[in-house]
DNA sequence: CACCATGTTCCTTG
DNA sequence: CCAAGGAACATGGT
């Protein structure tokens, strides 16, 4: 069997939808929790301590060595790691982010290190790695950032009213309104624009002039396109002997005959003037607040 | 070779 | 002081 686990986000660039949200965060917690808990750290490599900030190099190290694994949770696009330390009292919290490019998986103890391996937790038999390559993610004791954070999108929290609430009287795109963490936690410009697409909502409208059916139909198409990209990447098997030009998004299949299936789950996300999936309208791309909006002009006013 | 993509943070502007 | 907009970060693909 492979010993090898492994969710890869594609290193993107160009066109290609490489970029880990709530979604890819919640499959990869699941397989962390299933494989990490009771593993205990041998030592550390650090070899990009930028990935640590603002922790020091030395601190993560002092804090981790010796430490076993407890429980593996996402909050956000976060990871949430407890560990225990022999002799303390409490556990230890490790927060991780993926950034755009940033994958995390378990290989043979001493194989080849990837290129841009930013830390390495040894733990025997295997080394955990977090592997990021412009490193833009992060492995850092400090969590002050999870409490800025809105109401994870599929709880209750996320209501309807609270939601209305959030948009208040902002003037500013509901697209871009969409990508504040604060807001709700853990939509990315993918989901975004699939949410807004369902909705049927404009990505230009002002965020206090949705009707209160559309906030509505926003917070439903939001739970919705995660619900359903969560389900889609717990389907596929993520213990496979990745490498080389296999590795794809998981959710665009780690296995080459799944990858046409998972492309057709985003519907308007990267298809600009293709036909839209309901009218055949061109579906059109824009730029809002230095991101990329794909959307479509008729079904969405 | 210059430019683009991206999540988050930081800085500037209004 | 707050809202909103834009640059910076880092790298590889086009």
């Amino acid at each position: 069997s492979n010993f090898i686990l492994k969710l890869n986000l594609r290193s993107g660039g160009g066109n290609m939808a490489g970029v880990p949200e709530l979604p890819e965060v919640e499959v990869l917690a699941r397989h962390l929790a299933r494989v990490l808990p009771g593993r205990t750290i041998r030592s550390v490599e650090v070899r990009r301590a930028r990935v640590a900030r603002p922790t020091p190099e030395a601190e993560l190290q002092a804090v981790l060595a010796g430490a076993t694994f407890q429980t593996i949770t996402r909050r956000a696009k976060y990871l949430v790691f407890t560990l225990r330390r022999r002799g303390r009292e409490g556990a230890a919290t490790l927060v991780g982010h993926l950034g755009m490019t940033g994958r995390m998986y378990l290989q043979r103890a001493r194989a080849p290190l990837a290129r841009h391996a930013a830390v390495v937790l040894r733990l025997g038999k295997e080394d955990f790695v977090f592997e990021d390559t412009r490193y833009f993610g992060r492995l850092t004791l400090d969590d002050s950032v999870l409490g800025a954070l809105g109401p994870e999108p599929l709880s209750d929290a996320f209501s309807v009213e609270a939601f209305a609430a959030a948009l208040g009287r902002s003037s500013q795109a509901i697209k871009v309104r969409l990508l504040d963490q604060s807001l709700v936690a853990g939509v990315g410009n993918i989901y975004a624009c699939e949410a807004l697409f369902r909705a049927g909502v404009s990505p230009r409208r002002a965020a206090k002039r949705l009707t209160a059916a559309q906030v509505r139909a926003l917070r439903d198409a939001i739970r919705e396109v995660l619900e359903e990209a969560i389900a889609c990447g717990s389907t596929i098997p993520l213990d496979w002997p990745g490498s080389g030009r296999r590795d794809g998004l998981f959710y665009y299949g780690t296995a080459p005959e799944a990858s046409e299936f998972y492309e057709e789950r985003l519907r308007v996300y990267d298809r600009e003037d293709q036909p839209c999936v309901a009218c055949e309208t061109p579906v059109r791309r824009m730029v809002q607040a230095a991101r990329s909006t794909f959307f479509c002009p008729k079904c969405q006013r």
